[in-house]
DNA sequence: GTCTATACAATGATAGAC
DNA sequence: GTCTATCATTGTATAGAC
């Protein structure tokens, strides 16, 4: 370790060497954050982690809880492409709310450290943690959603009896319990296989149509 | 405040004393853990809101981690007792699940910061929280559903195309769902009307028979 | 922009008197 | 069993050199 020379270290431009550390930063800060919880977690260990110097983080974030902000608003940006992409789709009803949940599924499994945090800090204790602006994403969620049930209701493949507002806590309610299997570590994440099928149940119950016991799937 | 003679103290036995310390402190914990979170909340503050001191405290528990463990541990028996009074109960596969679902809702009501404590350990960070096994939960509410479900088979009131274990899955994704919108503050709780009609929508899906589009209840 | 060195508050836990 | 007083450690954040 002694033996290694400043002067070893790679050239870089100014602009680049910038985005270099602030990018070092926030994926040390991730996990760090996810790890220790952010309570917990030190600035110590983020910038050890990211090989940089505790000033140099206060130089780019500012402090803590900054930092914490910074990540967030990464991840919200990237939610809410994803939830856009997912309501344009073409496809019937079923097609679309299937996308929709499985684009969810691929991107939490993706991400797991980062949504363990954004979970953390949303349902984590009001004092401490930065005023982040969570409830887009759920709102978000269930208008995708409601807006799928209310296109498949005006073309007659749901039914008028279901509210799309009931469909929409269902569907919640399956991705959340898929997204969290993968965000406890220890429990083995579900299927897509899986996910096709329990979505079929809900869709059975909402949806006009009805399979025959026993009939086969095509 | 410097008038309150310390003989004020009203007497009491020594082991009503000793439980009496050890309650005030279990409750004040859970207040200081769910506002500030586990690793935020300083003993400080605990001993300060149960009204003792620090070494009463290490006197009773031993640490901070294991002051917390007593508090799980004492919720997670009674969530227990809850979950074995939902199984057991007589009806209609409908009218069990239905219960099981409003059984759990109300007991997480109740015992909302608690809860919130519980889920944050649950999702928190690996390091720094004490080891507590959590998935009793989950098994212990999938298999009561499970067994329900499979109890509605064998009657022929649920098809035998829908698998128990996807079932379970749905329905503890509605449950999901109800908790969580208490669990986080700002969110409007959800009645028991919807959560019937959500799990009507389930049913439906996953039961043989089929309401006609717009015909009444009963 | 990034470093070394440090300020300063707060923490979990304990010793020892009563 | 409960107290007062205190310890060692760790926390976030900053001053000032380069």
């Amino acid at each position: 370790m002694d033996s290694v020379e400043p002067d070893a270290t790679i050239e870089v431009a100014p602009a680049e060497q910038d985005e270099r550390t602030r990018g070092r930063l926030l994926r040390a800060a991730v996990g760090v954050f996810d790890r220790k919880g952010y309570a917990a977690a030190s600035v110590r260990e983020i910038v050890e982690m990211a090989g940089v110097t505790k000033p140099a983080l206060y130089y780019h974030f500012g402090s803590k809880e900054r930092l914490l902000t910074a990540v967030l608003e990464e991840a919200a940006r990237e939610f809410a492409r994803a939830m856009e992409r997912g309501v344009r789709r073409p496809g019937t009803a079923r097609e679309r709310l299937f996308a929709i949940c499985k684009d969810l599924h691929g991107l939490f499994q993706e991400h797991v450290p980062v949504v363990r945090v954004a979970h953390s800090v949303f349902f984590g204790p009001v004092e401490g943690a930065p005023q982040f602006d969570f409830t887009t994403f759920d709102r978000e969620l269930e208008r995708a959603v409601r807006q799928v049930v209310e296109d498949g209701q005006a073309t007659g493949e749901i039914a008028l009896s279901a509210l799309p507002a009931d469909v929409a806590l269902v569907i919640m309610g399956v991705i959340g319990v898929f997204a969290t299997r993968h965000l406890h570590n220890g429990r083995e994440p579900l299927d897509l296989d899986t996910m096709r099928r329990v979505l079929g149940l809900v869709f059975d119950g909402a949806f006009g149509e009805r399979r025959q016991q026993g009939e086969p799937r095509q």
